[in-house]
DNA sequence: TCCATTCTCTGACCTTAGTCAGCGAAAACG
DNA sequence: CGTTTTCGCTGACTAAGGTCAGAGAATGGA
């Protein structure tokens, strides 16, 4: 299928599916207030959320918001309190009628889920939702953004933590840090190396380090989060440590690994890791590989 | 995977894709005037439409797109007609300027579409176009009506005309209708038989006659426009029948085909048709095929 | 021919969505 | 300590979206 051909059909999708989904959307979300009440009434959820992180999420006006809110509260659906930490910031939480709102939007929600799929039959219905996965799957991925952040980030440090979480549950022999080869905070920090973040919607959930010693790239501590697997990351982790040790001058990335992870063993080959022999004696590593990078 | 795994994935899918291609839709849409506007031009196309068809399709209020139309032909954008056969019905074109501003909308589009495969790699591209091809399809499929018309309607003449050609062009011995056991259009009309038209977005796509002689019932003249395919219709067309044929107190349901109609056989055996010995002497028919209805 | 219906348009009106400037309280900075 | 910045709020305003009742022309049917 050529670019054109691509194209279209992503145009016949938008259109099916604003069509289908969005008009019902906006119509079943809408059915006794405006949508832009029930949005944010559907937003806030739960916990409750800040006023600031709401605005930002919505991308309203403060304005715009502000009086969305008094609304609400008028209402009785919301109650607005400044946060005791910073009496500036205001926490915004629904109440017990806000709660019941909410409950009936979020019906509304399954309704349309399920007036989508009532008329297939159960082959169709299948493949319709295994569809909708991929798509879904492959536009979240198209947000998530890479970044280089400090390993004292705390974005960083919930990756790191998480990381190690998942070590001392997989491997075979747990996994103590500080039995482990790790480089110190400092070696993935410039000049000696860098960190990655990967963040979908603003929270952290994959992650990779390169240490630089001279000559030399080394990749450390990639993750991704359980739920942000399948949306290519680990590749796009790859690409992103690989591009910046060309820019650093290097020619050959290498890593080690323990024999439990599969996945990313496929990973590392499928991206072009040929296994070497063991160039460090890391005690958890049972597998070495190396890449030619840089056109080297 | 159970029923509310599936209204889970579906409600993720209507989130993600509202705010990728939704919004992303209204605003790359509505860069120089309101959307309503635009929407309204862009449904108007290249051909022109008629006003009630146009409130139709876009579902506003007749004063409300009296007005709109009134702001498009202010800007030079269209000319507003009677009809020559009906002098209340008005026709909307689109002026040079129109045309113009309607290609500047095309071009977004294709934008658009571009933006969402843009960060893809060529491997995610093509999963994600064949995953909105299949949503696309079979949403699609769901708006499909069903509905029993005469055989003399424009919109079963259409659907008849269309059979016919495609059975000259794809029987290797041609199709004179003259030569074929043709009913004539009385057997395909109550009290003698009966006529389904499926239509999507009011456009007839699909047909199927079923002829009801004493004690039997059988079915003719099965077709499915080529772009309607492979959306479940045939299946569709002989369940319509088939719970017709019951109503009527038939127990079994029968049919004739050729045998280069192999998609058409296929389906027949896999909604539960059995061959048997030929029932009659169509010169046209290799294959007879019978099924037990209505728990019989 | 008269009457009912269809189709579009106009005027009056309302709600929702959204922008902008500026203010006061709280916090952060130097 | 004073100054600057952040945060949310209010008032004033605009545009867009949409509803409703009714008028007038054209058509169809009895």
């Amino acid at each position: 299928m050529d670019d054109a051909a691509q194209i279209s059909q992503v145009r016949r999708f938008n259109r099916t599916v604003t069509e289908r989904v969005g008009v019902l959307h906006d119509h079943y979300l809408g059915l006794d207030r405006p949508i832009g009440e029930a949005r944010l009434l559907w937003e806030i959820g739960g916990q409750g959320q800040d006023v600031r992180r709401l605005r930002e999420r919505l991308g309203l006006d403060s304005g715009y918001l502000s009086r969305l809110l008094r609304s609400l509260e008028a209402d009785g659906l919301v109650t607005v309190e400044p946060q005791p930490e910073d009496r500036r910031v205001r926490t915004v939480r629904l109440t017990e009628a806000g709660r019941a709102e909410h409950a009936v939007l979020d019906g509304r929600s399954d309704e349309l889920a399920g007036s989508l799929l009532a008329p297939l039959n159960d082959a169709q219905r299948a493949r319709l939702v295994a569809a909708m996965a991929e798509v879904d799957r492959l536009l979240t991925a198209t947000t998530v953004t890479l970044d280089v952040v400090d390993p004292d980030h705390p974005d960083a440090r919930h990756c790191l933590r998480s990381y190690f979480t998942e070590m001392r549950e997989r491997f075979e022999t747990g996994f103590d840090p500080a039995r482990s080869l790790l480089p110190d905070a400092g070696e993935l920090r410039a000049p000696k190396g860098l960190f990655l973040v990967a963040r979908l919607h603003g929270e952290p959930v994959a992650c990779a380090g390169l240490k630089l010693p001279p000559g030399s790239a080394e990749i450390k501590r990639m993750w991704v989060a359980p739920h942000a697997r399948r949306l290519g990351l680990g590749r796009r982790l790859l690409a992103g440590l690989e591009a910046r040790a060309v820019e650093h001058g290097r020619g050959v990335l290498r890593l080690d690994t323990n024999k439990v992870l599969g996945d990313a063993i496929a990973l590392y080959r499928s991206y072009g890791f040929e296994e070497v022999a063991a160039f460090n004696d890391e005690p958890y590593a049972h597998h070495w590989f190396e890449k030619r990078i840089g056109g080297a």
